[in-house]
This record gives C-alpha cells, sequence and structure tokens, in this order.
DNA sequence: ATGCAAATTGAGCATTCGCTCAATAAATTT
DNA sequence: AAATTTATTGAGCGAATGCTCAATTTGCAT
C-alpha cells in the first residue's frame, strides 16, 4: 500500500520526520499534535489517518533513540576504545538532553501501551550493546571481569543514575565528575588492578575517612 | 490564622492527607484536584481557597517521601545493620512502587516549579542519609572505604538504575538479584575484601568470561 | 441579637487536545 | 471520460481539568 519504494519522504514519513523535530524540540510531553502537523505542513486530519497519537510519538521516539544507541556504541572494532568513548560521551550535554526524553519515555511508558513496547525494545538495545562491548574486551584479554554481563547491568545501572542526577543538578556533581565515577566504577570491577580502562581520574577528589 | 495548634486535622490539613492518599493510589500524573476533594469530603473550591493544585501534589509529595527515606534509613545507631537494612529493603515492592512516584517526580519537575523544589530538597535529603552512613561505619573501623561520599554517590546512582530498570521489567533482573547487584557493588568499594558488608550472594549467577 | 470576617460550596467558565467527519482534491482503474 | 479508490482538509466536537466567583454557611466578637 503506497510503497514508496525509494522515493522522496511521503507525506507519511513527513509525519514521522516532523514529529521527532517536535520531540527533540520541546519533548515528550509537551509535543502536541497540533505542533507536528504545523511542522510538517499538512492538515490535523492527516495524522490522525495515518496514525493514532500514541503510536506516532512511541514509533518517533523509538526511532530517535535506536540512532542515538547505534551512535553511542559506535563499533570502532576495538573495544578498549569503544569503551572509552562510552565514558567519554556519557554525559555529554546532548547525551543529557537525550537523558531527559529518556526520563520522560520511561515514566510515559507506565501509562501508554506504545510508548512501552519501544521503550523496552530500545533500552535491550542499549543495554546489550555495552554487554557484549565488555564481552569483547574479556574475549580479548583486554580487562579482567569475572562476570561480564553483571558488570554490564551494574554500569549501565550506574550509568542511568549518575545520568538522572546530572538533570537536577547536584552539588557535588558535574558532567566531568560523572564521568569519573562511571569510570572509577569500571576499574573496581576489574580484578587486574593494571588494567588501563580505568585510568582516569581516580576519583572524585574527596576527603577519606 | 486558624492555627489548630494540636487539634483533630483541620479541613486544610485534610486535604494534604487525601492528596498523599491519591498520589499512592493513582499517581502523580493521574492525581487531579477533583479526585482529591472528592476523597476529602470537601468542595472544589475549598482547595483554591487555600493551595493552587501545583503546590498542594509537591507537598503532600514531599510529606509521603520524607517519611519514606525517615523509614530506609531508620537509625539503628548501629551502621552494619542500617546499611544491611537499606540493602535488603531497597527493592521491595513497596520501595518500587514509590519508585515509580520517585520517576514521576522527576520528571514533573523539569516542568513544575514546586515539584522541582521538593524533589531537589528530597533526594538531597536521601543522599546525605546514604552518605552519613557510609561515614559512620568508615569512623567506626566497619569498612575500609578510600572516599565514603564518592562510594555514597556511585552506590546511590546504582540503586537509582536498578530501581528503574526493575520497573520496566528486564529479563536478566529481578528483585533478589538488583540486591545481590548493590551489595557486590560495595563490597568492590571496599578495600578490606574481608569487610562483612557485601558478603551476601557474591553476585549473581552469571557466567565468566 | 447583630455584624463582620472567615470558611465553604458547586455550577460553570476557559482552555487544552486528540480525534471525527463530511466535504473536496488527487490518483488510479476501468 | 467515467468511476472508484485514496489522500487530504479543517471546522468543530467532546472530554478532561484547574480554577473563578457569587452565594451561602459558620464562627466569633461585640
Amino acid at each position: 500500500m503506497t510503497a514508496s519504494t525509494e522515493q522522496e519522504p511521503s507525506r507519511r514519513d513527513k509525519l514521522v520526520e516532523a514529529t521527532v523535530a517536535i520531540i527533540l524540540e520541546v519533548g515528550l510531553r509537551a509535543a502536541k499534535t497540533r505542533f507536528v502537523t504545523e511542522r510538517a505542513g499538512v492538515g490535523t486530519g492527516l495524522l490522525n489517518h495515518y496514525f493514532r497519537w500514541p503510536e506516532l510519538r512511541a514509533l518517533a521516539w523509538a526511532q530517535l533513540f535506536t540512532a542515538v544507541t547505534q551512535d553511542q556504541f559506535a563499533g570502532s572494532g576495538d573495544p578498549q576504545e569503544d569503551l572509552d568513548r562510552y565514558f567519554s560521551t556519557a554525559f555529554t550535554q546532548e547525551v543529557r538532553r537525550y537523558w531527559q526524553l529518556w526520563i520522560e519515555a520511561s515514566d510515559l511508558a507506565a501509562s501508554d501501551g506504545p510508548m512501552n513496547a519501544a521503550f523496552r525494545r530500545v533500552s535491550a538495545q542499549s543495554r546489550n550493546r555495552l554487554r557484549d562491548l565488555l564481552r569483547a574486551g574479556c574475549v580479548q584479554g583486554l580487562w579482567d571481569l569475572p562476570a561480564p554481563d553483571a558488570t554490564a547491568l551494574r554500569l549501565g545501572a550506574m550509568h542511568d543514575g549518575l545520568a538522572g542526577l546530572l538533570l537536577s543538578p547536584v552539588a557535588e556533581l558535574d558532567p566531568a565528575r560523572a564521568e569519573a565515577h562511571l569510570r572509577k566504577a569500571f576499574a573496581l570491577e576489574c580484578q587486574n588492578p593494571r588494567s588501563r580502562a580505568g585510568q582516569g581520574t581516580p576519583s572524585v577528589p574527596d576527603q577519606s575517612c
């Protein structure tokens, strides 16, 4: 049906694109159908002809975050390099903007069916990327993790938690510190203390006890 | 003004109580002024006489979570015991219910002034409790943390992240595993490997690499 | 009793927002 | 060219929701 095999975007596709743009601009909650149709330059009826709003919104969100995830874990082939990239880009200003959208999605997912499905899919995808990365590094002997899958889960969780803290500014935390914390956590997971992965700042310049 | 010094709750207080109840029942987003006035047995006008909805909602939320935090870190005097309690209750069914409200609040805080203030205050309070707990344990020599404040931040972040994962069920995670991960993370932070704190399950029964 | 202020009510206003639907235009088929 | 299907429009419906406001009741001081 109207399979625009490889043409310029159909009006339908334009609606998805416009939704992505609006979501990026104003957030998931504040994104309204009227903004989208206006942006896409179509009548309000067309959106409802092709989609229901919750579906379109979830579709656009998933499309956006699939791209983001692929960017975050751009595979260079070298796990060491990839992990380092993961650490250094973990708390970018840009990533923090995405994190706001992530939080909104996780919240919406509780009451919005399509959003729930999309969120589960994308978040699993993101988690698997990190897991595979750590596995690969273990296989290549770059670092020594007793249980790389468990480490991936913990590291991912800490990443989520730190990102959340960054959103509503915490005095003791800024992007640089957050990155240091994440690297430190990884270093602690490594059995071989000479592993080069967590070499960054040895945590924050805190007072010890 | 109507300072009911120590009487049965005034209608005003009843409104706050009712708001807490409704928030617990249906969530922050789904809580509506009409539910609250109905629950409190007052007219819709009274709510607006005393409050604006965003204020009342934030007030009730803060009251609820201040209580929750105090419960979570019930000081027995013994840091070892308190930390253990923190770990064992971290992912209770009940706590997960609260976590949903926490996420909603963190989301609302982005666009809701009163909610933002309340969230910052309560979350700082919660973080400080954990920090003080770890500090106390260090002082008493119960465990050996090079930088207890940094550990508190990381542990809190991981707690947040794991709780988030538990909300939209992840195949490899359940409350018991989440608790084990948190304990494991703490164990890794301890310099003295013989510290008794992280003695629980030695992480999940994952395959190593 | 009287009067004044505070408490309380609830019908309804104003706004927001997704979506319907009858009408029209465009594309496609016959 | 006619017919039929598909694409497209936008005014407006209907539901939800915080809040206003004129009216009423209650409490308290005089």
